[in-house]
DNA sequence: TAAATAGTGTCTCTGAGACATTATATT
DNA sequence: AATATAATGTCTCAGAGACACTATTTA
């Protein structure tokens, strides 16, 4: 935005005004990436080495530069914690915690969104690093209010500030866009077959999809949500027919009506 | 939230930081207020009496206290201007405007929420005042990038900073949780007729109802959309059968599948 | 050829669109 | 009685759920 003072009386005004005692207040950019690895849903995670919430895990994310937007601190902050490239990677923003007390230094803003990266065949940067790791959704205990609660001998990873929190209203959006939207061929690489965006969204819903036909149905007759190629699976997932492959259709295409998941997130479904 | 130090290093720790040299922004709440007047979807704005953007219209709101959240800073703002109990007014959050310059004054981020007033029959508190006003969103221009080109002799008020995109934004919000919410009822009072809920739909999507005996069945066969009182409406909007009254179902119910808005917002279309 | 995965055909049922009809008020 | 608004009945068509079947690969 560029603004433009009405006149030489404003010119001036601007030019001499000087901040007044506003409350003041830091900004963050916090990011809550997904992606589907070994067909579990996971959040990067990055364990805190300082007070406060030390050893806690906290999502991505850090102080936003003076001459960046929040979406843009988000994308620079992605960049350098998965030293992945990050220009065709789905980012949105997701809510703004504002909470007075959520840090105890002193008064944070954290803009948080969601983002969204393909199973990566080469593992990410920050991946070999051991203060940032993958978390398989269901193994983390988000519904707590108190994370800090868990004894540190919990199988589950304690989540720092209000994360938890985030990283729940981000798995809700995820989940909630996959009914009215193409979001779920940003989980998958270039080109992908029927089923494997089938297993998708089974995977994000935690649910198994009510009938394979009426999937395909779906998808092939939403306009803009898959393209055909001419290509095949060349390496099958093992046994059976090769399935041909689609990519995706670039278009932001609203379904209509949606697609609506029937039952609760539960994994064990999928498994069964 | 309560933070609970893990032990007296911590707490020491605590007790003697000093916050660094944080990128440090001023954080302020915006509200998009819409009510429906005289049939008009409307946004509620303040003349600005200062520089920058002198003469321009804004949205209601300003700086978060130390002590609140962005939500509580809305609710606040908006009972200063309103003067309207505030209590059960619908308020959520709609999004975080961070452009670096966005305010040529300093670094100021905004946090956005759209609210929702019934028609009130007495005029609202800040409406005498000259210095706010009801806009029918019909009257505005919102998709002009820079609400500054406008002459002044334009009939059309020129929005304030990024006000135009956040009104936009607010709008578009509304008119999409209309399809699968039953956010509708907010506009109306304790009860209300099909009717008069159907006018606020038609009104919002700026578009007509394609049958009404359709979205009645929509409308009643929705578990906790509406519940059926015993009472008719007693003064009729003039001639014509009087119409069985109803009141909010009180649950954040989801329409499943979502009702659609046929035709784009266009007012003519209500008005033939 | 058996097993496994991919893909097609089609019947049914739900719900939205459309049209017709009945009901209850005012003038 | 004429007119205006509210409410109900029902036919049709699109699309989701369900079931059965065909196709193409590997072991």
């Amino acid at each position: 935005m560029t603004y433009r003072p009405s006149g030489p009386e404003e010119q001036r005004w601007l030019e001499h005004y000087k901040p007044g005692d506003f409350p003041s207040i830091s900004l963050t950019s916090d990011v809550v990436l997904f992606t589907i690895r070994q067909g579990a849903l996971c959040v990067l995670l990055v364990k805190r080495g300082g007070f406060p919430y030390r050893d806690y895990w906290a999502l991505p994310g850090g102080f936003v530069n003076q001459d960046e937007s929040a979406a843009e601190g988000a994308r620079r902050e992605l960049q350098e914690e998965t030293l992945v490239d990050v220009e065709g990677i789905h980012l949105e923003q997701l809510a703004t915690y504002s909470e007075p007390y959520r840090d105890p230094r002193m008064r944070v803003v954290s803009v948080a969104h969601v983002a969204i990266l393909p199973d990566m065949p080469t593992p990410i940067g920050s991946d070999d690093a051991a203060d940032a790791h993958w978390w398989a959704v269901d193994d983390l205990n988000l519904d707590d209010e108190d994370a800090t609660e868990y004894e540190p001998a919990h199988d589950k990873p304690r989540l720092a500030f209000d994360h938890a929190k985030i990283v729940k209203d981000g798995l809700e959006r995820v989940r909630a866009k996959f009914e009215y939207s193409t979001l779920a061929t940003k989980f998958l690489d270039d080109t992908f077959s029927l089923s494997e965006l089938q297993r998708i969204y089974e995977t994000v819903w935690g649910a198994p999809i009510v009938s394979t036909e009426n999937f395909r149905r779906k998808v092939l007759s939403t306009p803009g949500f898959v393209m055909p190629t001419d290509q095949k699976t060349v390496a099958p997932s093992g046994m059976g027919r090769p399935s041909l492959l689609y990519r995706a259709g670039g278009g932001d295409t609203l379904l209509q009506p949606a697609m609506l998941r029937s039952a609760p997130n539960r994994r064990e479904e999928i498994a069964a």
